[in-house]
DNA sequence: GCGGAATGTAGAT
DNA sequence: TCTACCTTCCGCT
């Protein structure tokens, strides 16, 4: 399921295992037969995520834009690929060696575009803690200029690209910061350590292909059993990690908050 | 087998 | 702010 350390990893599993390659594309589904049509029997070029989107460039200046929402996935396999399980919307297939194939289920969105219009989309997001070109100055002005809650602007693909409903509760909850807090009313250092704290957690899920944001010192030693991995999300009522107060939850904008009342006061 | 929830977004109201 | 999208998984019956 898909943050923007989710789609980092597709993007470098598709230039790994069918980069250069011809791609056999078809939906068994149905509903991308066009686009699985332009996709078929070209050579995947470069890939690249940008926050929560994934580009897959496919030649001629296209380029396949799959988005996967709140449920899509990708599985990835070698060999013969098995009948299609569920509503494959795409399948792509590398038609040389080993044969590597991957399916795509549930995605929001699933394109071709042109590189004009892939930048169009890439010019609507805002700074992605996984990327190089991150515009950071960008970032702090928005933030501080906001008279939003930094829980919800850190749900806005606009400023913060990448950052899903986990990374939110558990970055605020890091950084001892209330949800609430109006982003102009928070210290600019403190905003600077959030996105270094961001920087950190995506990348640590990119390496463990998984998102763990509790320091060692919080959890037992060994396995990180999946109830250890995080300080508060979907932890309601249990007691903190850190001061035993009850975990609290509130619906914003659709959208489960979690946060420690006692340490992010 | 059913109902609800889920790491999300776009478009209508 | 609401609903639709549309798939998987889990808990409950």
């Amino acid at each position: 399921m898909p943050e923007g350390h989710t789609v980092a990893l597709h993007a470098r599993r598709f230039a790994s295992e069918l980069g250069g390659r011809v791609l056999r594309a078809s939906s068994p589904q149905g509903r991308f037969a066009g686009g699985a049509g332009l996709v078929d029997g070209r050579v995947l070029g470069g890939t690249e995520a940008h926050g929560k989107q994934l580009f897959l460039d496919v030649g001629d200046d296209r380029w396949l834009r799959v988005h996967l929402g709140l449920y899509g996935t990708w599985t990835f396999g070698e060999g013969p690929p098995p009948p299609p399980i569920g509503a494959v919307r795409l399948r792509l297939e590398a038609d040389a060696g080993r044969g590597v194939w991957a399916d795509l289920r549930g995605p929001t969105a699933c394109e071709v575009v042109t590189t004009p219009e892939k930048h169009a989309v890439q010019a609507r997001l805002g700074a992605d803690p996984l990327r190089r070109d991150a515009d950071v100055p960008t970032l702090l002005t928005r933030i501080e200029r906001s008279r939003a809650p930094i829980g919800t602007i850190l749900m806005d693909q606009t400023v913060v690209a990448g950052i899903g409903n986990v990374y939110r509760a558990e970055s605020l909850f890091r950084a001892r910061l209330s949800p609430f807090a109006e982003g102009r009313s928070i210290p600019r250092d403190d905003v600077e350590g959030l996105w270094a704290d961001l920087r950190v957690l995506l990348r640590d899920g990119v390496r463990r292909e998984r998102i763990v944001t509790t320091d060692a010192a919080d959890r037992p030693r060994g396995r990180i059993r999946p109830e250890d991995a995080h300080y508060v999300y979907r932890r309601t009522g249990l007691p903190c990690r850190r001061c035993g107060t009850p975990v609290a939850t509130r619906e914003v904008a659709g959208r489960n908050l979690f946060w420690c009342p006692s340490c992010q006061a």
